[in-house]
RNA sequence: GUCCCCAUCGUCUAGCCCGGUUAGGACACUACCCUUUCACGGUAAGAACCGGGGUUCGAAUCCCCGUGGGGACGCCA
């Protein structure tokens, strides 16, 4: 094991957002790149904001991406606890340090960290008020992905507000001092705080970790970042629409870091093997729900047939709420096997499977009126289906193939071709015309449906 | 307003560090092919170096200035 140690560090006070996985998960492979350490810790110093519900979706979110702390919350480890609200002995023994090396006063019940320097009153403009200046050199933050970055920090900030509880930039410094984290990966928004990081860093006696400020992402429509309120900036809305996680954190992954060439859908452990800071990017990247679905495509079709099948039950379990769902979770195991293989080649997202499959698990689907003008409008659609429902008694059922066969026959019997039996066979089979190929959903439906649906679509057409 | 970061197709990006490319790939869009519908797949097309100065024989690449985008400026994190 490496000593590189890293840690994600989030506030339980909303839903989990894309932004923050994003950054959890650079951490991580970062930290399985180098063979380090991965830490999670809760900053929950802010109680009038925080929940335990939003803390049980950060878990759960991280759990789902696959993305395991090596310490934290739950499991320990050997700098614990690791939630801020019960690290206040910690907190108070740093504060102490700070006081004695004459770095904090009191003002206004409040206790603020006292920078070096000559003092001066100035009237801020933009905050409309009085501030107290003090003459510093710029700080510098050396970051791995900016480069060098100067900023002045010249005003004293509170560390202790006056209710008793530490603010962020203390807990925040303090833990990654005493948690001995080497790499401080995290979005750029950061990247103004880190100057105060940096000198509560030096005032400790401590070294500063490495930084590494990641580009943001931007929402896709209109401007500035993305926030909890965005379309598609939720994580467990991915879990409950049936992504695949390893689709999520592979596009994820490519949001702002490249492995250098045109690779883009790779297995997580050739992403661990291939992640660095020098190949993160500098700009910001704006999200492209379009490109994840493509990505998610891809995966799917992907996973082995078994996998498929019971990831698709899992999804139709997890939305109980339609007839057409309960009817499929109804339905034999087999029978609803063989649909789902059925489908897996021709959708692009677990949720299409209960609008897709429908007509296979009940006889009350609906026609497409649309669909039916233009089958029905071309040639002699009737006749060919009752043609097809009269050859049905030898028609064989094995296979794909064999129905082919058996359609194929007919038609050249006719002079026709299997086209022309083809699409009104679906209508009266599906109510459609898109679905799996007309021999598999034969198969799968079997004879007896089959003729039952081509009787009651003579009969009513 | 002040400070900081950033800038290649509509979007994600390669190329930039170390100047010489028909500026490459992917998503999306369009056309065609495949085909048993719909997809998948294949082929093709369109599509970008933000602007202006400089340095240089030569600039997407190095420098400066604009402009644009983003972030920060809390007793939130």
């Amino acid at each position: 094991m490496s000593s590189v140690r890293v840690r994600f560090a989030p506030s339980p006070t909303g839903f989990f957002h894309i932004g923050s996985a994003r950054t959890a998960l650079f951490n991580w492979l970062y930290a399985r790149h180098t063979g380090g350490t991965f830490v999670l810790r809760i900053e929950d110093t802010d109680k009038e904001r925080n929940s335990e519900q939003f803390l049980n979706v950060i878990y759960d979110s991280l759990r789902w991406l696959g993305l395991n702390w090596d310490e934290g919350p739950n499991i320990g480890g050997p700098f614990g606890p690791y939630r801020q609200s019960e690290r206040a002995a910690v907190y108070s023994d740093y504060l102490e340090k700070l006081r004695l090396a004459g770095r904090t006063y009191e003002k206004d019940g409040a206790i603020w960290f006292k920078l070096i320097g000559e003092r001066s009153e100035v009237f801020d403009e933009h905050r409309k008020k009085n501030v107290t200046k003090v003459k510093v050199a710029p700080t510098v933050i050396d970051d791995q992905i900016r480069g060098k970055v100067e900023r002045l920090e010249d005003e004293d900030f509170v560390i202790f507000r006056s209710d008793g509880n530490p603010v962020f930039h203390f807990v925040n410094v303090v833990d990654d001092i005493a948690m001995q984290i080497t790499h401080v990966i995290r979005g750029e928004d950061h990247l103004s705080n880190a100057s105060k990081h940096v000198e509560l860093f030096k005032a400790f006696g401590a070294p500063v970790p490495q930084f590494a400020h990641i580009p943001l992402i931007l929402k896709q429509n209109g401007p500035g970042k993305m926030s909890k309120r965005d379309q598609g900036a939720l994580i467990e809305e991915y879990q409950k629409r049936g992504y695949l996680p390893e689709a999520l954190v592979n596009f994820l992954s490519l949001l702002g870091w490249n492995p250098g060439d045109d690779r883009e859908k790779m297995p997580i452990a050739e992403i661990i093997r291939l992640f660095d800071l020098p190949g993160v990017n500098q700009s910001n990247a704006r999200f492209d729900d379009k490109k994840l679905a493509h990505m998610n495509m891809a995966y799917l079709l992907d996973l082995p047939a078994e996998r498929f099948v019971a990831l698709a039950r899992e999804y139709f379990i997890a939305h109980p709420a339609s007839p057409t769902i309960t009817h499929a979770l109804a339905a034999d195991s087999r029978y609803f096997h063989d649909v789902m293989v059925l489908s897996q080649p021709k959708i692009k997202g677990l949720e299409e499977l209960p609008a897709y499959t429908a007509y296979f698990f009940t006889e009350e689907f609906a026609t497409d009126e649309k669909v039916r003008g233009k089958v029905m409008g071309k040639g002699e659609p009737k006749a060919r289906l009752s043609e097809l429902s009269d050859a049905l008694v030898r028609l064989d059922f094995a296979s794909d193939l064999t129905i082919e066969d058996g359609i194929k026959n007919l038609a050249a019997e006719k002079g026709l071709g299997f086209g022309d039996y083809q699409s009104v066979a679906r209508l009266a089979l599906s109510g459609t015309n898109v679905g799996p190929s007309i021999t598999g959903m034969m198969r799968v439906l079997g004879k007896d449906k089959v003729r039952a649906r081509f009787d009651r679509f003579l009969a009513t057409a």
